[in-house]
DNA sequence: GTGTAATCGAGACGGTACGTCGAGTCTTGTG
DNA sequence: CACAAGACTCGACGTACCGTCTCGATTACAC
């Protein structure tokens, strides 16, 4: 998994005094923690630094704002060991394991409203968006769009279909409920997209 | 236009000093220009009560919040005035009809990201997101629920079809891309989710 | 006793809130107890503010920078319910008195250093030199002044001699024992101080 | 030139690395820059560290504080050639000179704030103070003690005069003026307290 | 030569205070 | 009552220095 660029040190000539790893290690956890129990929200600069035992400029000197310390810190947490593009063989199982993985880590509760927070300052602040996008869309998409990539390959589906479109289908419905909130996120709802759309781009 | 319960003095008696409909005005006003110019993060009470002409107590009276002024101020501004449910005859027609005039009402740039904060906030206070799904999100799924019924009726689509599942497979991509900003919300993005989601349901 | 227009409401018409005297008086407090026990460098804007419960944005309301805060607090303590002019019926006793009476004031020990840190934020920031020339050492040399004018009237000393001059002929030495603090402020100075001027300036 | 032990390496067998002189010459240069161009509160350790090419241990290496190495930096540039004890046959002529010499040097305008500074730290820190007096103070008062011990071998004034206080009469109204500001430095005003003190003294 | 020792730069670290801003609340006088 | 004015507490912001520290790299004397 590739980290931050801020939250690791240059591994090349290290002149001062090198980055002291506990106290990144500290930050993350704090920042972590209050992220988890009580949102995005409750991330102040200043109470991160208190809860690590750090001070702040050594906060703002890794991260430029509380989102990017936010986002590594659900990094941190999120990632997953292996990640692996799943091959079932056929599109529809696929598809469904893919989901069924994501839907899983993030319906660990407070997930939906940490990222939820985090896509609004994604929408806001076009710095943050290109790295929200970079660091945690682009390689969820990307095993998607390989997804449909075999699929095609298989002849499964037609060889003119719209990959990014066709992510869009399958994870725009599962963002839909993770952020309004107006049903459930289950197994089941992705169950149901996966058919309908599978269906609808010609699958079997 | 319809506005919001607390835009509106309880109809009862009347006892002292009736509200200002002027003030009123102002502010929301004021908080329109600041959130389509600048963005829901440059709505503070202290801005809107300067620039409306209008003491903080006043809005707070009946505001309770900034999100529910900033809710308020987007209605004003994005309320269409009979958003009549289209009847083509066929639902891929009526699917087409209905996102075409969301994100045409939607493209006017500023609301991607107004919409994105709200959201944020939606999935962080759970009483402003009641609110928000109430007043913004409820009145478009009804629409949308409504029109799927009409296929359902007319035999277009099964008669099991899961609505609720179905109208987040057609505003969910939508959603996606308006929000994350990874490619663009077009005409045609909203005819593929339409030809996709239509097809998948087994319609013509 | 001239208090500064900062420590005291206009007393026109009050519109908003009037300001809290509570508040004053205890930020005043918090300010002299840090003043006189731990010096000019202990009164910083957060201790005060934590000192006497309030909060900084209610220090800043009514006081631009802590040094005018020190100046206010010194005053609410050296401040002489009567500090008149004495009058003896000869130079010598008139400036005998003043200087005695000052150097009582003055020696109650916190004093030097304090004033000695005011004096050299007077010398280095010109906005709060006027303030505190106007405020704490213009009203010590008016009295001093008058005595020099008596003597002349009373053909004690020359009609020609040059006031100002004099003024510091008397102060400056003190100032100089006090913030050099190379010699003892004593009465005995003060004494030899006046001897030594009078019989200058050709007085008996 | 006498400069601080701190500023010059210990003459004994110097063992490891010879201090930079360099790094000495950069540190009191930058330190002098900023110390008469924007005053005392401008010499921050990071500041001349930026400014000197040098590394803040350095100067904390051979200067305990800043207004140490303010003092140092101050005496580097203040410090004249031959400040011999003038010797005009007269107590009149000794002290209008020596006192004109210092005016002169003392006009050079920054010099007033800045010392205006040093005084008021001097008088809040007593090992500073200690420090101040010795390298800065006394060798003055040395020099005046002299023309006094003259005058008084030569008969001109009392032999019971009181040196120190004689010192402080014609040394404290200059210091006066320097550091209130409520009234100009001339050399009119030097001659006019010389002829007072004189006077006053019994001499001629 | 080869230690040994003190220097140097760079720069990260825990702190403290800065001065500002926004949130909600409260207290006046006026309409 | 509603309203404007505006003072109030609280808490966070991002910055600037403080004095200390850990590095790697020099540069001398002493063996």
């Amino acid at each position: 998994m590739t980290t931050s660029p801020a939250a690791v040190p240059a591994p090349g000539r290290a002149r001062g005094r090198p980055r002291s790893e506990l106290a990144r290690r500290a930050v993350l956890a704090a920042a972590t923690e209050l992220l988890l129990t009580r949102g995005l929200g409750a991330v102040s600069m200043d109470a991160v630094a208190a809860r690590a035992g750090v001070s702040k400029a050594t906060i703002y000197r890794w991260w430029p704002t509380k989102e990017t310390l936010a986002l590594d810190a659900l990094y941190s947490q999120l990632s997953e060991p292996t990640p692996e593009p799943p091959d079932t063989g056929g599109l529809r199982g696929d598809l469904t394991e893919l989901l069924t993985g994501w839907i899983e880590r993030v319906s660990g509760r407070p997930f939906g409203r940490v990222l939820g927070a985090l896509i609004a300052e994604a929408a806001t602040d076009p710095v943050f968006g290109a790295l929200y996008r970079e660091r945690y869309v682009e390689p969820r998409r990307a095993q998607a769009r390989l997804l449909f990539r075999r699929a095609i390959a298989r002849g499964e589906i037609a060889a003119g279909t719209d990959v990014e479109a066709a992510v869009d289908l399958v994870y725009g419905p599962l963002y839909h409920r993770l952020l309004h909130g107006h049903a459930p996120l289950t197994q089941e709802f992705a169950a149901t997209v996966v058919d309908v759309v599978v269906a609808g781009l010609g699958g079997i």
